[in-house]
RNA sequence: GGAGAGGUGGCUGAGUGGUCGAAAGCGAACGACUCGAAAUCGUUUAAUAGGUAACUAUUCGUGGGUUCGAAUCCCACCCUCUCCGCCA
């Protein structure tokens, strides 16, 4: 959420700073709005502080005089009622204004980093590095074909259970998730990050506060007799943890690695990934969490960025660092390098990770606040994923393909894994 | 799911309509005593929002209501605890 001051004071500025998102935001209205309501506000305020006072008044007159229905008294109360009457229309005024501008504050995403690569979609992202020789070898196979032959997940049966876009891994498929799952919690965790495991089910405020609802509402999962959801990522109940609280700046940074699994509607994306582990309704992720000094977020944004490319090193999968253009951004993100893995039968690069700096925009819709010099302010949020599980899955298949149909597992996940070969049995 | 109890400052806990943002204790900070410490004594000590500030407002689980005035009365909801039932 953007700073309601900023908007008052300084639209033209935000209105500007929107605009390389590339919509036109307007937000004269939601200007007015917030001047309307700082008025209210200072005439409620003082309105209170006049019948506050008659109403000592009141009680001192009548602990000395004993007389409850003096005339003078009734006087006085008469006022008072006034004074009810007329805070009581100004409060009406605020609610109705409180209401207008929450409509419209909640839907406004946040400001593109001065930094991000202006551009219109994803085709102006800007490619800042890569990592690793992609693998050049003739006709590779997908790893949808790769897992089929070696029995790793089966995705006919799984439509049975649920429906399309759902995943049963099976035998050595579930045992590879799973030593994933375990190996990236444990490099995270040997480098600094507190291991959480949140509720699968977040409720509405918690969406609300990382970013996912209001307008987007559609691409969660909602669980129809209860004020619940799905999570779409572990960023909601990471950012939920600390939501209304002031943390003590000598605890930041505060970082979070967590396992969660993610649930998407993937509402839109009709046909686009249908076939293996790329587009699932559910999928695994291990996610990295950043709570920081607003001064430090730009450094913990490089910081993160390379904790989750350590992952790909580590498993020798070659990637490249995209730097999100401002047209293709995240709606709670200032600025987002993503990470693309190699998928040889694709001949291009996939995300399988998303690092963003959101700035102070979820800890204000989410009122989590730091201490510095005597003032509380909004601290500064991150998240990466530490990597999509499934996708990294599907990259290893991929990757580490040999000529006799086995998959070479890379040397840091052997321990995990317990073989250094995935074949048929 | 049923029955009961309860939610007050950093913590414990008093407070059933008036000067209560709230007693007392603990804790914490500072000072005195001490070579130093402990103990003791004294002083201070809730938070949030707006404002350069003076100051103003709000806050006793949350949201409404009654009243000139609500921690206190009324209504709804949320949460916690105990017992019973069910359950991994």
């Amino acid at each position: 959420m953007l700073d309601q001051k900023l908007i008052r004071e300084n639209p033209t500025y935000v209105e500007d700073n929107l605009s390389p998102r590339g919509k036109v935001y307007k937000i004269s209205f939601i200007h007015q709005l917030t001047l309307q309501k700082k008025e209210i506000d200072i005439e409620i305020s003082s309105l209170q502080s006049e019948s506050k006072k008659l109403s000592k008044l009141i009680g001192q007159e009548i602990s000395k005089s004993q007389n409850k229905d003096s005339l003078e008294l009734n006087n006085l109360k008469k006022k008072g009622n006034e004074y009810r009457i007329k805070i009581s229309e100004f409060e009406e005024k605020k609610r109705i204004l409180d209401q207008q501008i929450h409509n419209e504050i909640y839907d406004l995403p946040n400001l593109p980093s001065k930094d991000a690569p202006i551009g219109k979609d994803e085709s102006d992202n800007v490619q800042v590095k890569t990592w690793g020789d992609p693998l050049k070898t003739k006709n590779p196979k997908s790893h949808w074909e790769i897992g089929e032959n070696l029995n790793l997940f089966d995705t006919i049966k799984s439509t049975k259970i649920s429906k399309s876009r759902f995943i049963t891994l099976v035998g050595d498929g579930a045992r590879l998730e799973r030593a994933l799952i375990n190996f990236m919690l444990d490099m995270h965790s040997k480098n600094g990050y507190l291991e959480l495991m949140p509720p699968a089910l977040v409720n509405s405020e918690s969406l609300t506060g990382s970013g996912q609802l209001p307008k987007f509402s559609n691409e969660s999962f909602k669980c129809s007799n209860d004020d619940l959801w799905l999570s779409p990522t572990a960023e909601v109940p990471l950012t939920a943890f600390h939501r209304n609280e002031i943390i003590d700046s000598k605890n930041l940074p505060i970082k979070y690695v967590a396992y969660s699994p993610c649930f998407r509607r993937e509402a839109g994306s009709y046909g686009r990934d249908t076939k293996g582990l790329i587009r699932l309704h559910q999928f695994n992720k291990v996610e990295l969490y950043w709570f920081c000094d607003p001064s430090k977020s730009i450094e913990a944004h490089k910081q993160i960025t390379s904790d989750a490319e350590s992952i790909l090193k580590k498993l020798n999968l070659p990637y490249r660092l995209v730097d999100i253009c401002t047209g293709d951004l995240g709606f709670s993100s200032s600025r987002t390098f993503d990470l693309e893995v190699w998928l040889p039968s694709s001949n291009c690069y996939r995300e399988i990770s998303s690092c963003s700096n959101c700035l102070d925009f979820q800890a204000r819709r989410s009122s989590i606040r730091t201490k510095i010099d005597k003032k509380n302010i909004y601290l500064h949020t991150l998240n990466g994923s530490g990597l999509a599980i499934g996708r990294t899955m599907a990259a290893i298949l991929e990757n580490g393909q040999q000529t006799d149909g086995s998959v070479k597992i890379p040397d840091a996940l052997v321990p995990y894994f317990g073989s250094n070969v995935l074949k048929t049995a």
